[in-house]
DNA sequence: CCCACCGGTGTAACAGTGTTACAGAGCAAC
DNA sequence: GTTGCTCTGTAACACTGTTACACCGGTGGG
């Protein structure tokens, strides 16, 4: 009886998918939690297709400003990219949200703008400066996905590599960096630090 | 009335996928393609999951042997991330299929050994030479799948950015590197290559 | 006042999904 | 012949997104 609004609606969506993902979200649950029938969500919002966007576009909007720190361009581009992994790790929903729908770039908007910026200021001009803000923004986005993707599917049989022992004889200290579940930090900020360095260089 | 195997099973449902996506793969469809009922392939294979892994294991061992070509061993790593990304590709469904299960990190696992090989060639030992591994990895198996990720996802709009008026003003050139649909591999190569150098230098 | 309209809701259904309890064929072995 | 095993079919359960249609409450016009 209770009239509904397309803001409500998106409110409970949201806790619900923050909740329990967005693969636990469904019309009928939403229309449950909002004691409604499923037929009024969908006067509202039309369709499980927009609400998603909608959701999308909420989640990016309240990600906020990222940080730069550190005094020389490698140290700021990574500490924007560093800031960037982070903020997406803090929002597990956002990546099923994203997932879903295909909007991966738009994960990466707030980061562009100080990404030119860095570039520019560390005297990359024209297409070159476009080439390694897209390098680097597919590598941060490209890498927590990855990361997301992998640590869902920890469940993974050891993968028997059976050239493994022969390599643990020549080199036992790489078998062993090898097997080791990776430090995503580690890995990330090293990785990244490597492409700058190698882009500004 | 026809008897139906195990790998029959499979081989239709492999078909069906090739044909149409995994997302359009239903244990109703594969039981009508077959002429059969549904529960004769649950008794085959068990369950849907595991009928998924089944054709992920076989696209991948399908997917032979990568190719390593150049002099350098910069070019022979970036030569390497190239047919592991060219093979990615051309096989279309593969995307969709370890999307749907979280096994991205056997996508990899070919390339694995080549990437040793050459790190260790190029004089890199220990700890050192797993993170160059592991970070080349990354790179490539989050490149690809973020690439294939947009592209269906090309119906976005223009993304309206409100600063990159003023930014064609200062560098016209930069602004519109970065307005263009991105030459996938140009910045793919650019961005292993840079990866790779700066990791063995 | 009444009636028509419109915004919003509810009922019930359609078509599709994965999965399974259960009954039954066909065949081999005892 | 009877038992037992392998395999298949029927029919259902519990879901999903979506929609055709009826209804209810208010607001404006005649």
């Amino acid at each position: 009886m209770d009239r509904i609004t397309r803001d409500t609606v998106l409110d409970t969506a949201m806790r619900l998918v923050m909740e329990s993902g967005i693969e636990n979200l469904s019309m009928r649950k939403l229309a449950a939690e909002l004691g409604v029938a499923v037929t009024s969500i969908y006067w509202h919002v039309g369709n499980r297709d927009v609400l998603v966007d909608q959701l999308v576009d909420r989640v990016i909007a309240d990600m906020g400003a990222i940080s730069v720190d550190g005094s020389t361009p490698v140290e700021r581009v990574v500490s924007i990219a560093r800031s960037c992994r982070r903020m997406i790790l803090e929002r597990p929903h956002l990546v099923g949200l994203v997932r879903e729908r295909g909007l991966e770039s738009l994960m990466m908007l707030p980061a562009r703008k100080a990404l030119v910026r860095e570039m520019t200021a560390a005297g990359l001009r024209g297409a070159r400066a476009g080439e390694a803000v897209q390098a680097v923004q597919y590598q941060i986005a490209g890498f927590v996905m990855l990361e997301r993707a992998l640590e869902n599917s920890a469940a993974e049989p050891p993968a028997v590599d059976h050239w493994r022992g022969e390599l643990a004889l020549e080199d036992p200290e790489l078998a062993a960096s090898l097997s080791n579940v990776t430090d995503g930090d580690r890995l990330f900020v090293l990785s990244v630090r490597a492409l700058v360095e190698s882009l500004l260089g």
